[in-house]
DNA sequence: TGATTTGTTTCTCTTGCCGAAACTTGGTTT
DNA sequence: AAACCAAGTTTCGGCAAGAGAAACAAATCA
C-alpha cells in the first residue's frame, strides 16, 4: 500500500529516486556519468540507468551519445525559468535590490529558506572591480554568511532545532561557527533584530548586512543582503549599509503584507523569546 | 518485469508521471490546483497528490497552505540555474550575440533544439524602446519564427517527419504556415542554406534572420537569432543583418569544432539534398 | 593479452503503487 | 441553515510495475 513518509505527507519511492538522480548534478557537478549517479544517489546502476533514460527521455537529462556522460537537460533549464518567472517575491523585492546597488555600490542579493540550505534567488551586481562573487541560484551553508543565520534566527523552533541538530557543519574561514551549540547561541540571540551584521565568516575577505522579509503572516520568506570586501568596510559605511539594508527589508516586508507589529508577536509566540532591540 | 517504451529506452512509468506533473507548469501556469494538475496530466487525482506530495517533500513544488495551490519550487529553480551555467554553447555564443546586439542595435537569441519545440536559452535585448519581445528560457512553436524552421530544415529526416505530422500546427499571424505539406516544402527548400530571414510569421509586425550553429559532427545544435520590429527593416539593413547573423552562426560552428567543408555533406548525406545555396 | 571498470540485459520475486469509491472540508446557493 | 457542490484527502485490496542480483558485453587500462 502507498505509505506516507513518517506519517505527514505522501512519499513515492520511484519519484523521490529520480528527484535524488537530478539533484547529484546540483552541487557544481554539470557531467556525471551513470556509476556516478549511482554512487551519489544510492541507487542501484540497474535502477539508476532505467532513472536516467527516463530523465532523458523526458529532456530533464541529456546523454551525450560518445561519453554516455548524462547532464541536466534543457526542459530543467525551461522549468528553471518558468519559477524565476514566477516568483512574486523577486518581482516585489527586485527594485529594491537596484537601488541598493545604487546607493552602496556593493552587490545586493535577495535569498529564500530551503530545506537544503538558503538559495540566492535574485542578485544585482556592483558594478566595481574588486566585488563579492554571487552566483545567481547558489544555495548557501546554515551555519555561515549574514542571511542564512538570520534566516535561522526567524525559523519556526521545530525546523531550526531540526537544522541545527542533523547537520555537520563545515569550517570557511577561522571566524566560521561550526558547534551546533555556538550557533544556536548566536542564532537566538538575533531574534527580533531587524538586521544583522557579520564579517568574514564565510569568506574571509567580505562582509555583509542581512534584512529579514517577512510575509503577511509574520513567518520569514527571505532576507536581503548586501555584501562587499571588507576592504572597502569602514564604520560610517557600514552604519549606511545596515540603515539601507533594513529599511530595504521594512518595505519589501510591507508589500507582501507585512504588518511590522507582527514582528514581535511572531517572536513572542515562540518560547524563548526577547523583546525586539529595535523597534520599526 | 520492468519494460522499455517502445522498445527503445527504459521508461518508468512512476517517473514519468512525475514529469508530466511538473510540466504542467510549463506553459505560463504559475499556479495550479490539484485538479489542474489531475487534468493537465491526464492523471487521477489520487495519484497527482501522492506525487505532488513527493515533488513538494523534495522542494520541486511549493503548495501554499492557504490557498492549496501549487507553484514550482526552489529545487527546480536550483537545477534551472545549474544548467545554465554548465552550457557550453551558450558560453561560447553570448560574446556573438552581444556583438550581434552591438551592431544591430535589436535583440539577438540564442536557440536550441528540444523535443518539444525550440528553447530560448540566451537572450542579449535590444535598448530601443520599441523591440522584440524575448522571453529566456520560452518554448517555440515549430512552424514559426526562423529559428524553429531553420532547425526543422537540418534536423535528421527521421526526426524532421516526426515533428511534421504528428503536431497540429497554431496560426499566430495570416503569414504562418500551418499546412503540414507546405511547411515541408518551405523547409526543405531552406536546406543548404546558411541563414532564414523571416518577415511576419510568428508576430505580425516582427522580421528575423538566424543562422544554424553546427557542431564537430556535423548535427544542428542551434541557431542565432536576430530579431527586430518591421518598421525598422530596410533592405539595406535586412542585408547587412543578415551578414552578421550568417558569420555569427559560422563563427560558433567553428569554435563548437564544425569543420564548415562538412555543411554540404551533411546535407547531402541525406536523400534529397540539393546544393548550398551559397558557398562561405 | 588479461585485468579492471563501466554500461546493459535478463530473470524472478514482491512490494510499491494504482484506482474506485468513500469520506471530509469549505464555500455557494436556495 | 439546510442542501448542494466542488475540491481535497483517505482507505483498501489486488496486481503489475519495478527492484536487485547476477550474468553479460563493451570499453579502458596495464
Amino acid at each position: 500500500m502507498t505509505r506516507k513518509r513518517d506519517g505527514e505527507t505522501y512519499w513515492l519511492e520511484g519519484v523521490g529516486r529520480a528527484m535524488r538522480v537530478l539533484e547529484c548534478f546540483a552541487d557544481g557537478n554539470p557531467e556525471l556519468r551513470l556509476t556516478d549517479l549511482s554512487h551519489r544517489s544510492g541507487i542501484t546502476k540497474t535502477q539508476a540507468l532505467r532513472i536516467a533514460s527516463t530523465l532523458e527521455a523526458g529532456g530533464y537529462l541529456h546523454r551525450d551519445p560518445e561519453t554516455k556522460r548524462y547532464r541536466l537537460g534543457i526542459t530543467v533549464f525551461h522549468l528553471g525559468t518558468a519559477v524565476h518567472n514566477s516568483m512574486d517575491l523577486r518581482h516585489i523585492a527586485h527594485p529594491y535590490l537596484q537601488r541598493l546597488v545604487d546607493a552602496t555600490q556593493e552587490t545586493a542579493r535577495l535569498i529564500v529558506p530551503h530545506a537544503s540550505g538558503p538559495v540566492c534567488i535574485d542578485v544585482v551586481e556592483s558594478q566595481k572591480g574588486i566585488r563579492v562573487f554571487a552566483q545567481l541560484g547558489a544555495k548557501m551553508p546554515w551555519n555561515a554568511g549574514t542571511s542564512p543565520k538570520l534566516i535561522l534566527a526567524y525559523l519556526p523552533e521545530e525546523e531550526r532545532e531540526h537544522i541545527l541538530t542533523h547537520r555537520p557543519f563545515k569550517r570557511y574561514t577561522k571566524r566560521t561557527i561550526v558547534d551546533a551549540r555556538e550557533l544556536r547561541r548566536e542564532v537566538l540571540s538575533i531574534r527580533g533584530q531587524d538586521f544583522y551584521y557579520c564579517d568574514g565568516d564565510l569568506d574571509e575577505d567580505a562582509f555583509g548586512v542581512s534584512a529579514p522579509i517577512f510575509n503577511h503572516a509574520g513567518s520569514i520568506v527571505g532576507t536581503v543582503n548586501v555584501s562587499g570586501p571588507s576592504s572597502r568596510r569602514s564604520k560610517a559605511e557600514v552604519d549606511q549599509f545596515i540603515r539601507l539594508v533594513r529599511a530595504a527589508g521594512a518595505e519589501i516586508s510591507r508589500e507582501l503584507g507585512h504588518c511590522p507589529a507582527a514582528l514581535a508577536t511572531a517572536v513572542s509566540e515562540h518560547s524563548d523569546s526577547r523583546v525586539p532591540a529595535r523597534g520599526p
